[in-house]
DNA sequence: AAAAAATCGTTCGTATACAAACAAGTTTAG
DNA sequence: CTAAACTTGTTTGTATACGAACGATTTTTT
Protein backbone atom coordinates (compact mmCIF):
# COMPACT_ATOMS: atom_id res chain seq x y z
CA UNK A 1 0.00 0.00 0.00
CA UNK A 2 2.73 2.68 -1.09
CA UNK A 3 3.23 4.71 -4.02
CA UNK A 4 5.24 2.10 -5.22
CA UNK A 5 1.92 -0.16 -5.98
CA UNK A 6 -0.69 2.45 -6.83
CA UNK A 7 -1.10 3.02 -10.38
CA UNK A 8 -3.29 5.46 -10.61
CA UNK A 9 -3.80 4.61 -14.69
CA UNK A 10 -4.79 0.92 -13.77
CA UNK A 11 -7.56 1.95 -11.31
CA UNK A 12 -11.39 1.07 -12.33
CA UNK A 13 -12.62 4.83 -11.20
CA UNK A 14 -9.75 6.19 -13.55
CA UNK A 15 -10.53 4.33 -16.60
CA UNK A 16 -14.48 5.21 -16.09
CA UNK A 17 -13.88 8.59 -15.87
CA UNK A 18 -11.63 8.05 -19.16
CA UNK A 19 -14.33 5.67 -21.06
CA UNK A 20 -16.81 8.49 -20.08
CA UNK A 21 -14.85 11.32 -21.18
CA UNK A 22 -14.48 9.59 -24.60
CA UNK A 23 -18.03 8.45 -24.71
CA UNK A 24 -19.17 12.06 -23.85
CA UNK A 25 -17.00 13.49 -26.58
CA UNK A 26 -18.61 10.67 -29.32
CA UNK A 27 -21.70 11.88 -28.36
CA UNK A 28 -21.12 15.78 -28.47
CA UNK A 29 -19.72 15.51 -31.68
CA UNK A 30 -22.68 13.23 -33.28
CA UNK A 31 -25.35 15.36 -31.46
CA UNK A 32 -24.10 19.32 -32.30
CA UNK A 33 -26.71 20.08 -34.09
CA UNK A 34 -28.98 19.22 -31.89
CA UNK A 35 -27.50 21.00 -29.19
CA UNK A 36 -28.28 18.28 -26.85
CA UNK A 37 -26.46 16.83 -23.83
CA UNK A 38 -26.39 13.15 -23.46
CA UNK A 39 -28.34 13.82 -20.26
CA UNK A 40 -31.30 16.09 -21.86
CA UNK A 41 -31.47 13.40 -25.02
CA UNK A 42 -31.80 10.75 -21.91
CA UNK A 43 -34.42 12.38 -20.24
CA UNK A 44 -36.38 12.95 -24.04
CA UNK A 45 -35.84 9.42 -24.62
CA UNK A 46 -37.38 8.44 -21.28
CA UNK A 47 -40.02 10.55 -21.47
CA UNK A 48 -40.96 9.30 -24.62
CA UNK A 49 -41.32 5.61 -23.01
CA UNK A 50 -43.50 7.18 -20.43
CA UNK A 51 -45.39 9.28 -22.69
CA UNK A 52 -46.16 11.29 -19.43
CA UNK A 53 -43.76 11.05 -16.46
CA UNK A 54 -43.35 13.08 -12.78
CA UNK A 55 -39.95 15.06 -12.71
CA UNK A 56 -38.65 12.91 -9.73
CA UNK A 57 -39.22 9.62 -11.69
CA UNK A 58 -37.87 10.87 -14.40
CA UNK A 59 -34.54 11.33 -12.40
CA UNK A 60 -34.97 7.85 -11.17
CA UNK A 61 -34.95 6.50 -14.44
CA UNK A 62 -32.37 8.07 -16.05
CA UNK A 63 -30.05 8.40 -12.55
CA UNK A 64 -30.24 11.98 -12.39
CA UNK A 65 -30.95 13.13 -8.72
CA UNK A 66 -33.70 15.66 -8.27
CA UNK A 67 -31.01 18.97 -8.10
CA UNK A 68 -29.90 18.09 -11.57
CA UNK A 69 -33.29 16.67 -13.25
CA UNK A 70 -34.69 20.11 -12.19
CA UNK A 71 -31.48 22.05 -14.54
CA UNK A 72 -32.48 19.43 -17.47
CA UNK A 73 -36.03 20.31 -17.54
CA UNK A 74 -35.79 23.42 -17.18
CA UNK A 75 -33.08 23.82 -20.05
CA UNK A 76 -35.75 21.21 -22.40
CA UNK A 77 -38.97 23.50 -21.21
CA UNK A 78 -37.35 26.83 -22.06
CA UNK A 79 -36.81 25.47 -25.27
CA UNK A 80 -40.23 24.18 -25.80
CA UNK A 81 -39.59 20.28 -26.22
CA UNK A 82 -41.31 19.41 -23.17
CA UNK A 83 -44.21 20.57 -21.94
CA UNK A 84 -45.74 20.56 -18.16
CA UNK A 85 -48.90 19.34 -16.20
CA UNK A 86 -50.13 19.65 -12.87
CA UNK A 87 -51.21 16.71 -11.15
CA UNK A 88 -54.72 16.65 -10.10
CA UNK A 89 -54.07 13.95 -7.94
CA UNK A 90 -50.82 14.72 -5.95
CA UNK A 91 -50.47 18.58 -5.93
CA UNK A 92 -46.60 18.13 -5.25
CA UNK A 93 -46.20 16.81 -8.70
CA UNK A 94 -45.62 18.13 -12.00
CA UNK A 95 -46.42 15.55 -15.26
CA UNK A 96 -43.96 16.42 -18.04
CA UNK A 97 -44.54 14.99 -22.12
CA UNK A 98 -43.29 15.68 -24.94
CA UNK A 99 -44.61 18.30 -27.40
CA UNK A 100 -44.10 18.61 -31.23
CA UNK A 101 -40.89 19.90 -31.20
CA UNK A 102 -39.55 17.09 -29.19
CA UNK A 103 -41.53 13.79 -30.59
CA UNK A 104 -39.89 15.42 -34.37
CA UNK A 105 -36.56 16.16 -32.98
CA UNK A 106 -36.50 12.60 -31.07
CA UNK A 107 -37.44 11.15 -34.82
CA UNK A 108 -34.46 11.65 -36.15
CA UNK A 109 -32.17 11.80 -33.41
CA UNK A 110 -33.00 7.90 -31.85
CA UNK A 111 -30.39 7.04 -35.37
CA UNK A 112 -28.11 9.33 -33.94
CA UNK A 113 -28.02 8.04 -30.36
CA UNK A 114 -27.67 4.35 -32.13
CA UNK A 115 -24.16 5.78 -33.88
CA UNK A 116 -23.18 7.06 -30.76
CA UNK A 117 -23.14 4.07 -29.32
CA UNK A 118 -21.58 2.04 -32.49
CA UNK A 119 -18.39 4.58 -32.25
CA UNK A 120 -17.87 4.43 -28.93
CA UNK A 121 -18.08 0.57 -28.89
CA UNK A 122 -15.61 -0.08 -32.34
CA UNK A 123 -12.87 -0.62 -30.89
CA UNK A 124 -14.40 -4.17 -29.51
CA UNK A 125 -15.47 -6.84 -31.23
CA UNK A 126 -19.09 -8.30 -30.94
CA UNK A 127 -18.06 -10.70 -28.45
CA UNK A 128 -16.77 -8.22 -26.13
CA UNK A 129 -19.22 -5.66 -26.64
CA UNK A 130 -21.94 -8.02 -24.71
CA UNK A 131 -18.97 -8.81 -22.10
CA UNK A 132 -18.48 -4.92 -21.17
CA UNK A 133 -21.92 -4.42 -21.28
CA UNK A 134 -22.63 -7.52 -19.17
CA UNK A 135 -19.79 -6.57 -16.85
CA UNK A 136 -20.65 -2.52 -16.29
CA UNK A 137 -24.37 -4.05 -15.59
CA UNK A 138 -22.75 -5.82 -12.46
CA UNK A 139 -21.19 -3.20 -10.89
CA UNK A 140 -23.98 -0.24 -11.23
CA UNK B 1 -34.12 3.14 -35.76
CA UNK B 2 -37.02 3.93 -33.74
CA UNK B 3 -38.65 4.31 -30.03
CA UNK B 4 -39.33 1.05 -30.07
CA UNK B 5 -35.48 -0.09 -30.15
CA UNK B 6 -33.64 2.42 -28.59
CA UNK B 7 -33.18 1.30 -25.07
CA UNK B 8 -31.30 3.82 -23.00
CA UNK B 9 -30.73 1.17 -20.18
CA UNK B 10 -28.40 -0.85 -22.96
CA UNK B 11 -26.52 2.25 -24.52
CA UNK B 12 -22.90 2.12 -23.50
CA UNK B 13 -23.04 5.21 -22.15
CA UNK B 14 -25.86 5.66 -20.10
CA UNK B 15 -24.01 2.59 -18.22
CA UNK B 16 -20.85 4.41 -18.18
CA UNK B 17 -22.63 7.46 -16.70
CA UNK B 18 -24.10 4.94 -14.28
CA UNK B 19 -20.97 3.27 -13.41
CA UNK B 20 -18.64 6.22 -12.74
CA UNK B 21 -21.89 7.35 -10.40
CA UNK B 22 -21.41 4.43 -8.11
CA UNK B 23 -17.52 4.73 -8.55
CA UNK B 24 -17.67 8.39 -7.28
CA UNK B 25 -20.24 7.31 -4.44
CA UNK B 26 -17.77 4.91 -2.98
CA UNK B 27 -14.46 6.70 -3.01
CA UNK B 28 -16.67 9.90 -1.42
CA UNK B 29 -17.58 7.42 1.36
CA UNK B 30 -14.00 6.04 1.85
CA UNK B 31 -12.41 9.67 1.37
CA UNK B 32 -14.77 11.94 3.67
CA UNK B 33 -12.24 12.00 6.20
CA UNK B 34 -9.81 13.15 4.04
CA UNK B 35 -12.11 16.20 2.29
CA UNK B 36 -10.79 15.18 -1.24
CA UNK B 37 -12.58 14.14 -4.37
CA UNK B 38 -11.44 11.84 -6.75
CA UNK B 39 -9.73 14.19 -9.13
CA UNK B 40 -7.98 15.81 -6.23
CA UNK B 41 -6.64 12.20 -5.05
CA UNK B 42 -5.31 11.85 -8.98
CA UNK B 43 -3.60 15.22 -9.17
CA UNK B 44 -1.83 14.29 -5.91
CA UNK B 45 -0.91 10.75 -6.57
CA UNK B 46 0.30 11.74 -9.79
CA UNK B 47 2.51 14.72 -8.83
CA UNK B 48 4.06 12.16 -6.35
CA UNK B 49 5.06 9.98 -8.62
CA UNK B 50 6.48 12.99 -10.97
CA UNK B 51 8.23 14.21 -8.22
CA UNK B 52 7.92 17.86 -9.53
CA UNK B 53 5.19 18.27 -12.73
CA UNK B 54 3.63 21.31 -15.10
CA UNK B 55 0.10 21.89 -14.85
CA UNK B 56 -0.46 21.41 -18.44
CA UNK B 57 1.77 18.36 -18.25
CA UNK B 58 -0.32 17.17 -15.03
CA UNK B 59 -3.42 17.78 -16.64
CA UNK B 60 -2.75 15.16 -19.34
CA UNK B 61 -1.36 12.35 -16.90
CA UNK B 62 -4.63 12.77 -15.14
CA UNK B 63 -7.32 13.33 -17.88
CA UNK B 64 -8.02 17.01 -16.91
CA UNK B 65 -8.31 19.95 -19.43
CA UNK B 66 -6.01 22.86 -18.24
CA UNK B 67 -9.48 25.18 -17.08
CA UNK B 68 -10.31 21.90 -14.94
CA UNK B 69 -6.88 21.56 -14.09
CA UNK B 70 -6.75 25.21 -12.95
CA UNK B 71 -9.55 24.80 -10.50
CA UNK B 72 -8.15 21.39 -9.04
CA UNK B 73 -4.44 22.64 -8.81
CA UNK B 74 -6.01 25.75 -6.77
CA UNK B 75 -8.15 24.08 -4.13
CA UNK B 76 -4.84 21.98 -3.54
CA UNK B 77 -2.73 24.73 -3.06
CA UNK B 78 -5.45 26.66 -0.77
CA UNK B 79 -5.12 24.09 1.15
CA UNK B 80 -1.86 23.36 1.51
CA UNK B 81 -0.88 20.13 -0.14
CA UNK B 82 1.15 21.29 -3.16
CA UNK B 83 3.59 23.71 -3.44
CA UNK B 84 4.63 26.34 -7.05
CA UNK B 85 7.43 26.75 -8.04
CA UNK B 86 8.46 29.21 -11.22
CA UNK B 87 10.01 27.70 -14.39
CA UNK B 88 13.54 29.25 -15.93
CA UNK B 89 13.78 27.43 -18.63
CA UNK B 90 10.21 28.33 -19.86
CA UNK B 91 8.62 31.49 -17.91
CA UNK B 92 5.39 30.39 -19.34
CA UNK B 93 5.35 27.36 -17.05
CA UNK B 94 4.33 26.61 -13.34
CA UNK B 95 6.01 23.66 -11.84
CA UNK B 96 4.35 21.97 -8.62
CA UNK B 97 5.43 19.38 -5.98
CA UNK B 98 3.70 18.23 -3.16
CA UNK B 99 4.67 19.57 0.39
CA UNK B 100 5.18 18.17 3.90
CA UNK B 101 1.05 17.97 4.32
CA UNK B 102 0.79 16.63 0.97
CA UNK B 103 2.99 13.65 1.74
CA UNK B 104 1.80 12.61 4.97
CA UNK B 105 -1.38 12.80 3.43
CA UNK B 106 -1.15 10.34 0.38
CA UNK B 107 0.94 7.93 2.85
CA UNK B 108 -2.50 6.97 4.69
CA UNK B 109 -4.52 7.63 1.70
CA UNK B 110 -3.17 4.82 -0.84
CA UNK B 111 -4.56 2.30 0.91
CA UNK B 112 -7.88 4.10 0.83
CA UNK B 113 -7.14 4.60 -2.72
CA UNK B 114 -6.84 0.43 -3.07
CA UNK B 115 -10.13 -0.21 -1.06
CA UNK B 116 -11.84 2.07 -3.66
CA UNK B 117 -11.01 -0.03 -6.28
CA UNK B 118 -11.95 -3.23 -4.48
CA UNK B 119 -15.19 -2.05 -3.51
CA UNK B 120 -16.24 -0.63 -6.92
CA UNK B 121 -14.97 -4.43 -8.09
CA UNK B 122 -16.59 -6.41 -5.44
CA UNK B 123 -19.55 -7.85 -7.58
CA UNK B 124 -16.90 -9.22 -9.95
CA UNK B 125 -14.87 -12.27 -10.04
CA UNK B 126 -10.84 -11.84 -10.40
CA UNK B 127 -11.18 -13.08 -14.09
CA UNK B 128 -13.86 -10.70 -14.44
CA UNK B 129 -12.12 -7.70 -13.58
CA UNK B 130 -9.30 -7.96 -15.40
CA UNK B 131 -11.48 -8.25 -18.35
CA UNK B 132 -13.01 -5.22 -17.50
CA UNK B 133 -9.99 -3.48 -17.14
CA UNK B 134 -8.95 -4.76 -20.32
CA UNK B 135 -12.28 -3.85 -22.19
CA UNK B 136 -12.33 -0.51 -20.36
CA UNK B 137 -8.80 0.11 -21.62
CA UNK B 138 -9.26 -0.66 -25.10
CA UNK B 139 -12.25 1.65 -25.84
CA UNK B 140 -10.75 4.94 -23.78
C1' DA C 1 16.00 36.92 -38.58
C1' DA C 2 11.18 37.45 -39.21
C1' DA C 3 6.73 35.16 -39.57
C1' DA C 4 3.84 31.37 -38.37
C1' DA C 5 2.55 27.83 -35.38
C1' DA C 6 2.34 25.77 -31.07
C1' DT C 7 2.23 25.68 -25.97
C1' DC C 8 1.22 27.45 -21.19
C1' DG C 9 -1.84 29.04 -18.15
C1' DT C 10 -6.12 32.03 -17.42
C1' DT C 11 -10.93 33.56 -17.76
C1' DC C 12 -15.76 33.17 -18.97
C1' DG C 13 -19.92 30.72 -19.82
C1' DT C 14 -22.75 26.53 -19.77
C1' DA C 15 -23.96 21.96 -18.05
C1' DT C 16 -23.80 18.04 -15.12
C1' DA C 17 -23.50 16.05 -10.18
C1' DC C 18 -24.66 15.95 -5.60
C1' DA C 19 -24.94 17.25 -0.41
C1' DA C 20 -27.81 19.76 2.56
C1' DA C 21 -31.70 22.13 3.98
C1' DC C 22 -36.37 23.49 3.09
C1' DA C 23 -41.77 24.03 2.37
C1' DA C 24 -45.72 21.76 0.86
C1' DG C 25 -48.29 17.78 0.35
C1' DT C 26 -49.17 12.64 1.02
C1' DT C 27 -48.86 8.24 3.34
C1' DT C 28 -48.20 5.37 7.30
C1' DA C 29 -48.20 4.12 12.35
C1' DG C 30 -49.99 3.93 16.63
C1' DC D 1 -57.53 10.53 13.89
C1' DT D 2 -53.39 12.58 14.68
C1' DA D 3 -48.46 12.59 14.75
C1' DA D 4 -44.54 10.86 12.48
C1' DA D 5 -42.42 9.61 8.40
C1' DC D 6 -41.92 10.08 3.78
C1' DT D 7 -42.17 12.13 -0.97
C1' DT D 8 -42.01 15.99 -4.35
C1' DG D 9 -39.83 19.67 -6.07
C1' DT D 10 -36.75 23.84 -5.04
C1' DT D 11 -32.67 26.46 -3.65
C1' DT D 12 -27.84 27.12 -2.39
C1' DG D 13 -23.10 25.94 -2.49
C1' DT D 14 -19.10 23.29 -4.14
C1' DA D 15 -16.68 20.64 -7.68
C1' DT D 16 -15.84 18.64 -12.05
C1' DA D 17 -15.88 19.10 -17.38
C1' DC D 18 -15.09 21.45 -21.40
C1' DG D 19 -15.62 24.89 -25.48
C1' DA D 20 -13.93 29.26 -26.74
C1' DA D 21 -11.14 33.10 -26.59
C1' DC D 22 -7.06 35.38 -24.82
C1' DG D 23 -2.01 37.22 -23.68
C1' DA D 24 2.53 35.73 -22.97
C1' DT D 25 6.09 32.85 -24.30
C1' DT D 26 8.54 29.31 -26.90
C1' DT D 27 9.36 26.55 -31.00
C1' DT D 28 9.21 25.74 -35.80
C1' DT D 29 9.13 27.36 -40.69
C1' DT D 30 10.51 29.85 -44.25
Amino acid sequence: MSADNYRLEEQIGFLLRRAQQRATAIFTARFAGYGLTPTQFAALAKIADEGEVSQNRLGRLTAMDPATMKGVIDRLSERGLIARRADQEDRRRTQWRLNESGVALLATAYGDGFAVTAEILDPLSPRERGTLLRLLEKIV
